[in-house]
DNA sequence: CTTTGGAATGATACCGCTTGCATCGAAGAA
DNA sequence: TTCTTCGATGCAAGCGGTATCATTCCAAAG
């Protein structure tokens, strides 16, 4: 295994200078082109590639970008990660991704370990997290975007959706079909103003109705198969059965599901059921799940845009915010149906 | 903004030299704790980190491998990355993730690019590319692990398990169970060794019966659930139906389901139906899925101890080879039960 | 023929960090 | 007291690129 190959060996092998190297390889149009064609050959002959960390040290930039998600292990996030992949990468922009599997510390040491690898740019997941965290990121000057949530007066470069509007929209359609007991098995609100906006969503909703979410009717639980299904096995063996369960994502949704399966008890029969975000998930549940578009894809690629524009020194670039849609398939109907 | 403290700032702070600072950094013991103090508090005040790309440079390495998985999209990898991501950060090092969606060439585009971005380290799954991209790996040292996959006399360090065995140990419960009429519905074999061994398996299976896969019951598709139901589809509406299908994986057999479901007829009363790596989606699909239980986890673990052992000058690290548990559920019975 | 302008290329100073080697000083040995 | 030893620290040479500025060369203008 011989030493990989500099930009000098390449320069000697043509008869120039590293300079003209590194021309040939940034901006072809400014050698000539038998010149160039000679470099060319040179490169070839030794596989080059230029040396990252050198490149980097030069221009004091990585051409990388890092994202830090709650998880990989639920698609929420993974078509919206590809649709950000693919529109940096057509700007010679990696993508980096790190988990902070739901936990604000863990997500500034994330954060932290992406900045010492250098990347020059941002994409985090909503907006609650500590102030000093932001500071840093201001005081440092790297470009950031926030996804996923949207609000007025927003401070940050964000691209999200009204979460708390969009889950008072879902829990409205329930109560027009008639649903009064109506509970909620919410994600985990700290740390997360997503789920959080979610259950302020739906408690607007229930208060036009006199109703209310309570210590009764209301569970947080992590955005997992198991814990959900236990929330739900809570709800549903309490009395009066809750005749409809508004979740905070398809994940929860899911088991719910399962837990009304296990009951022996039958949706949307006995009970409804809504779940937020529409991955795949949601189509092959049996019954098919009443829940909230989000528009994954097109959140990435506009994370993608912003990010870009920021990192092209470009300043207030301001919040991109998309419409959500309420999709009813089975999963939900007037109680007892 | 300021510019970006460097080494020197500190230094300067501090009273000492840059060597010294970089040894607080790197060998605290070899300085004096009264110094080191000193040093430290500049850290702090500038809230320094050491530069990536000059770091990359002084030490010609990254401490950034790379994973090329085909996508982000269903949950089959997420877990196995989740795992390996964590192992690798323990020792310090950096997990970058791209995708090729299925595409081999798109893979080798990957593997370029991320080798361009100077990791020293790649994690790749499956074991069929082009013999070019193996070169071109050994060629510039870098080491690379194979994952999901493995075969007796791989000659590449790889973990995984034996996928045509364990495909065949499925096919042959469902055999077993009484079924004859029995077809497939696999993934794309091309540049998938995975998705081809699982089919061998499964005809490996049949053959003891004197059956075999041909045109009518064997389709390749996409993991997706679109193009599975599709060609679940073709398969329950000729004529005489299948009795049980065979998925290659979990996503197609959510799919096939919900194509049992359109048409009208019951799983596993009419026809039975099996999946392939038990992802999270296996209990939440009415019937629950029978499967082939895969250890995600303990993969990315063991892809990331070798990897880590490479990278140490370890050479010849063997490979890795996991058991796969069959998990009955619901979705697979005799044939009419 | 000389002059001049511009295009092509070369020489070289960084970019920030690590590290081998030199230096310094204090403690222990002679 | 002088010499040795060794731990602590500084000096400075790279690591592999990029970019500025200087130089060369050639052709067209004078």
């Amino acid at each position: 295994m011989r030493p990989r190959p500099t930009l000098e060996d390449v320069a000697d092998r043509a008869g120039v200078s590293t300079a003209t190297v590194s021309r040939v390889l940034n901006e072809p149009d400014r050698v000539r082109a038998e010149t160039r064609s000679r470099v060319e050959a040179a490169v070839a002959y030794f596989d080059y590639t230029p040396h990252f960390g050198g490149r980097a040290l030069a221009l004091n930039r990585t051409n990388t970008v890092g994202a830090v998600i709650p998880t990989m292990e639920n698609a929420i996030f993974a078509r919206g990660l590809q649709a950000l992949q693919e529109a940096l990468a057509d700007h010679g922009v990696t993508l980096v991704v790190a988990t902070s599997n739901y936990d604000p510390d863990r997500e500034a040491d994330q954060i932290r370990a992406l900045l010492g690898r250098g990347v020059d740019g941002l994409v985090l997941i909503g907006e609650a997290r500590d102030p000093a965290t932001y500071e840093m990121l201001v005081r440092r000057g790297v470009p950031f975007v926030l996804v996923w949530s949207w609000r007025p007066d927003c401070p940050w470069p964000c691209v999200g959706f009204d979460n708390r509007e969009a889950a008072r929209t879902m829990a409205q359609r329930v109560l027009d079909l008639g649903h009064r007991r109506v509970a909620m098995i919410a994600g985990v609100t700290r740390g997360n103003d997503r789920a959080a906006a979610r259950v302020d969503g739906v408690r607007d909703a229930l208060r036009t109705h006199g109703l209310d979410l309570d210590g009764s009717n209301l569970i947080e639980t992590s955005y997992t198969l198991r814990t959900s299904e236990a929330a739900a096995r809570r709800l549903l063996t309490a009395t009066p059965r809750p005749t409809a369960i508004v979740c905070g994502n398809d994940v929860i949704a899911a088991g719910t599901l399962t837990a009304v399966r296990a009951l022996g008890l039958r949706a949307p029969a006995d009970v409804s059921v809504t779940g937020f975000d529409d991955i795949d998930l949601a189509v092959v549940l049996d019954p098919l799940l009443t829940t909230m578009h989000v528009p994954h894809r097109r959140m990435g690629q506009a994370a993608a845009s912003l990010l870009l524009r920021l990192r092209s020194q470009e300043t207030d670039v301001g919040n991109v915010v998309f419409e959500t849609v309420l999709v009813e398939r089975g999963s939900l109907a007037p109680p007892g149906h």
